[in-house]
DNA sequence: CTAAACCTAC
């Protein structure tokens, strides 16, 4: 005799009437996106709970299926942990099912170690999950600490498997783990595997590796695709997604996040564009905002602002900090002050403790600082590190002689003036052709000798220029005057007017 | 019924 229940129920926003296990699993296939996205499906979910709780005779794979809906949404989770400790009958599907929510919450990270130490029987699924929930939450040596005691384990055997070694690889490599331990999760495909394959993570990146899997299936096209657009092949990446499409697959959303962004990093609009649209248009997919973020990555990347301006205005779902980090990232770029003002603002409400939108916006004013001069009738402008100039290489020549004079006479570039974040030598660059050192440069070469050289600077000149220009002053035996937000400083012979306090 | 893929400025 079938099992039965009778099972009526009605939401503002879920209603079902049902009778039959079918019916049944049919309700869940429809609730469980609406909660996925939404907890105000919530309640339509536990009173769901709740009624296959009546369910006679008890049916585990009835009762792992809410278990399956209740973890799918975090507001659910607890109702869902509370369910398994109450089921009168569970099996391993049911403690993974848990195992596996629990480790992608984010604070689950404990819960899900306890109740897989708990579980009376385990088999691959739950070792994959709780090794890749430790990958997840930054511990990757505990990760590969479980992976390892999976494999003393006795009766574990087949639980080495594709996934649970690609877990174990994913945290070794995430970790940037040294080597010899990522051979280690790595040996599993060179002992066992022949002709398999199993999946790499995207940092090791391997087509062969996927090669000889017999049937890559969405997930493995997608990460071969998302691997190539992040280790700078486009092209590569691209042709993974036509090669996917030839194979009769329907990329999903996360499909396109890769291949917007390989469309980004290889600059090509026009096809990113086209692709942004037949998203909705052919695939019949919702844009994301992770879509977005791709597109105005793409856009801002090309200098195109009036576009990724129009696009955030007009788009149908909220800006995300991707978003607003890759608008910021272009702006850095192009030189973008208004929209980065703009894209900063958006991410200190979204994440104020973030330093890098600090690091950034400051970098894009300082590369907007300028030093100007005026040579014959006409006025010259630098900006840092700028070879726009026609002389440029004129300027750049003479500055490289003048340093190599200087550190003769044992002067050490003090970059400490320089707020950028970025390395040692990248800063020695950087400060080695401020805006105000390279309007000097020209004044030299421009100016009749013996006449004095007149910079203007729209910010206040830094340390290490002061002294560089003190130098100068005195090898070139002329004397230059800079002209900063603050002050004039006069530099002649060695020496400047200010006695280094201003 | 459960595992694996997701663009980000320094």
């Amino acid at each position: 005799m079938p099992s039965r229940a009778a099972i009526r129920m009605k939401h503002p926003s879920f209603s079902v009437s049902v009778t039959t296990a079918s019916q049944l699993h049919d309700a869940v296939d429809r609730l469980l996106p609406l909660l996925r996205a939404d907890a105000s499906h919530a309640s339509a979910a536990r009173a769901i709970a709740a009624a296959v709780a009546s369910f006679r005779p008890p049916s585990t794979l009835l009762s792992n299926r809410i278990l399956h809906l209740l973890s799918s949404h975090p507001a659910t989770l607890p109702d869902a942990v509370a369910l398994l400790a109450s089921l009168p009958s569970t099996d391993v599907c049911s403690y993974n099912t848990l195992v596996a929510a629990l480790g992608c919450s984010s604070r689950g990270l404990a819960s899900a170690r306890a109740l897989f130490d708990r579980m009376p029987r385990r088999d691959h699924f739950s070792w994959s999950a709780v090794i890749s929930a430790h990958a997840r939450h930054g511990q990757p040596r505990a990760a590969l600490a479980i992976y390892r005691r999976m494999l003393r384990e006795p009766g574990s055997a087949g639980a080495d498997n594709e996934f649970t070694a690609s877990s174990a690889l994913a945290a070794a490599t995430a970790a940037r783990i040294h080597l010899r331990e990522t051979r280690e999760a790595g040996a599993w495909s060179n002992d066992k595997e022949q002709g398999r394959g199993f999946m790499l993570c995207r940092e090791c990146a391997c087509a062969h590796v996927f090669q000889g899997m017999p049937k890559p299936d969405l997930v493995s096209w997608t990460a071969m695709i998302s691997g190539y657009a992040q280790n700078g092949q486009p092209d590569e990446a691209l042709h993974y997604f036509d090669m996917l499409l030839r194979s009769g697959f329907r990329p999903d959303h996360v499909t396109f996040v890769g291949v917007l962004s390989a469309c980004a990093h290889a600059g090509l609009v026009d096809k990113g564009l086209g692709i942004f649209h037949s998203i909705k248009d052919e695939y019949g997919i919702e844009h994301t905002a992770d879509h977005y973020a791709c597109v105005i990555d793409l856009l801002s990347r090309s200098g195109l602002f009036e576009r990724a301006e129009e696009m955030i205005d007009t788009m149908s779902v909220k800006p995300n900090k991707f978003l607003w980090a890759s608008l910021l990232g272009g702006c850095r770029i192009h030189k973008n002050v208004r929209l980065a003002k703009w894209a900063a603002e958006a991410l200190f409400e979204i994440e104020p403790e973030n330093p890098a939108t600090y690091v950034t916006l400051a970098n894009i004013y300082a590369s907007v600082a300028s030093s100007w001069i005026e040579a014959g009738t006409r006025v010259h402008v630098f900006l840092v590190g700028d070879k726009l100039h026609p002389q440029a290489e004129e300027i750049y020549a003479l500055l490289k002689k003048l340093y190599l004079k200087m550190r003769e006479e044992g002067y050490v570039a003090d970059t400490g003036f320089v707020l950028h974040d970025v390395e040692d030598e990248q800063k020695q660059q950087d400060i080695g052709y401020h805006s105000e050192r390279l309007a000097v440069a020209f004044g030299i070469i421009a100016t009749p000798k013996g006449a004095p050289i007149k910079v203007f600077k729209n910010l206040r000149i830094c340390g290490d220029c002061h002294t560089t220009i003190k130098l100068i002053s005195k090898i070139v035996q002329r004397e230059i005057i800079v002209r900063d937000s603050n002050r004039f400083h006069h530099f002649k012979n060695g020496s400047c007017s200010c006695r280094d306090f201003w």
